[in-house]
DNA sequence: TTGAAAGCGCTAACAT
DNA sequence: ATGTTAGCGCTTTCAA
């Protein structure tokens, strides 16, 4: 009897399938009004609830499918439903190790079934704060972030947490807030870097460093110390310069030369200043390698572009994405309250010709 | 009277307030329920609707703000109003020119209320027919699209359009598809590049072109034609290489250095083939700008940074994306129909090092 | 000038 | 096994 109904039926489904594409999206009630059912059981049928008959399930895919219909997100989540969508805030995708994670998030995301919506900070404050309220309006599932190096004040995020959205940090933690984290490991990136320049005879070492009221910042720099201390060099706060940006590197560098002890082997907190170091240091006159040896951090594609090649600390940026996502999703789909974890991805030194001294 | 109720009710508003800000937003309804009026009355408050009182609209201006009432934009979207959400596909994000068109559409967009939802297709078709079922089922109101090389089929885009959702091109456009556009000049790029190395003295010109399924790759090398045409340079089919990424320029250029007639002069679509052309050129012992003078497209970060800098074509990415989402969204404001737009972004020539031939 | 009711697409408790 | 109803937050007739 009921195959009837739906054989009857068919004359009009033509032409009712046409009226609704045009008006927009296949409902669950156009499906239900052409097999004669109400728009509940059909709902039931696509969730697979148990009570419904094997028959009415089957016709139901089966006009799903010809028809195309996909259920309305908005509506799912207006009842409260997951939006399967998350969010992300980044402080500038133009940088290179950014869009790398952005890469990476996107992958795992997608293959896990949610979307992903960015929105960047640009390094200030208010927008990421504006960039907040986006998403939690949007009613993403959960948000991931990377703060930006103005903010101080972290009520904003704070406020995501307290709305029961699970909220991951990548790169860039805030370490006042109990969140999972996934973490560069600048320390040893730093470490590395250092040893690297010791070993390879350099006995000035300086340090272009990042902002300290960042992790990063400090981690590369505790990294750099560590290593000097450990090989009997004396650290030398005057080594340690502040200075995070190409700008700041074309005015700083030279002074450092003009120093009565020289640097011979610089570690900068990026690879935009070390690249912009090494360009001032030629054109000082200072061959690179042989006089000045340098290492960049990031590693991204301007490390092999230069002359010299760059080396540099890879932070395998796309690793970070796949393991914030995934900590997110992990976390979204299995709700019960577990602690906080902490992912560290492993740097690793990649030695190219900026510290290539033929022995 | 009106204002008796609201301060009786005033003593609750602290309790009401907090509950419902754990349990998420404050509704309409909490609104109506604070002043003792309906709900209705509160929307056609917050609209300006004519036929409100002013004591009124007063009241629920003042409570909206004290308890930061906003309007919830997924019940808006189900009622079929605007998301206020735009989508924009890119084909790579971490590619240099496309991170800086989403910077141009996010200010752009945020500065005009909307918030962006990105996807790239990482240059695969399925990937871009999935994000723009993303995108539509996200109700979007409208959509910025940069088409993957791999798309030959553009039905899932002309499914854009049929759903009456606008529509616009940027860079890598579909012209089988009626839309607004946004492209860079890239035949003058190809025409000013070529004529550079034509006056700075270079005789054998070759081109590492990119694909010519995509119009960039074509405008590129048409404005290369051109400039030898008028500059009584015959065009040479066997100079005209399609190379357009580092991997292959490490394979091909040095090949052209075998030929019997060299190249002095190398114009690539995009810098980072220029910029790998460079480096082999420089291993195979030539001298760049003097022997072989270089131009790319694109000017991003990595010209600055090579040895010598690399001459290059800016191609304003940031412009791209202000003008896409522009039009996108002078169109979502301005619904009746109006003739398709093309915008056309000037390139510039920027000169660097690698074609600077002191004379 | 304000309110009640219906409906956007969907789900879930509660009938039948 | 299937249907009815109510409700998510909001707007919009239509009635009062």
């Amino acid at each position: 009897m009921f195959l009837r109904v739906v054989l009857k039926e068919n004359f009009l489904s033509q032409a009712i399938s046409i009226r609704n594409m045009n008006k927009g999206q296949v409902t669950i009630k156009d499906i239900a009004k052409e097999l004669g059912i109400s728009p509940s059981t059909v709902s039931k049928a696509l969730n697979g609830h148990p009570d419904i008959s094997k028959d009415t399930k089957q016709a139901v895919r089966d006009l799903v499918k010809k028809w195309n219909y996909v259920p309305d997100p908005i509506a799912l989540s207006l009842k409260g439903g997951p939006s399967r969508i998350i969010g992300v805030i980044v402080p500038e995708i133009v940088h290179y190790f950014f869009s790398t994670v952005i890469s990476g998030i996107e992958d795992w995301a997608n293959d896990a079934g949610y979307h992903v919506m960015f929105c960047q900070s640009s390094e200030q404050y208010l927008k990421e704060v504006k960039a907040v309220d986006t998403l939690l309006s949007s009613r993403v599932d959960g948000i991931l972030v990377s703060v930006s190096k103005s903010t101080n004040d972290f009520s904003h995020l704070r406020k995501i947490v307290e709305k029961g959205i699970p909220l991951v940090f990548f790169d860039r933690i805030c370490e006042e807030i109990d969140a999972d984290r996934v973490i560069v490991d600048d320390e040893t990136g730093g470490y590395v870097a250092a040893k690297h320049l010791i070993e390879i005879g350099c006995k000035h070492i300086f340090h272009l460093s990042g902002l300290q009221r960042l992790l990063i910042g400090q981690g590369r720099k505790n990294g750099y110390m560590r290593a000097l201390r450990e090989h009997n060099f004396q650290v030398n706060e005057n080594d340690i310069i502040d200075c995070d940006n190409m700008e700041e590197a074309a005015v700083i560098v030279p002074e450092l030369f003009k120093r009565p002890v020289k640097p011979d082997g610089i570690f900068a907190v990026n690879d935009l200043t070390a690249v912009a170091a090494m360009r001032v240091i030629m054109e000082l006159g200072y061959r690179v390698p042989e006089d000045v040896a340098i290492v960049g951090f990031t590693s991204g594609l301007m490390s092999d572009v230069t002359n010299p090649t760059l080396t540099s600390v890879e932070q395998h940026g796309y690793m970070v994405g796949r393991e914030a996502a995934r900590l997110l999703i992990e976390r979204l789909e299995n709700p019960r309250e577990l602690p906080k974890k902490t992912v560290i991805i492993k740097t690793e030194l990649v030695k190219k010709g900026s510290t290539d001294r033929k022995k």
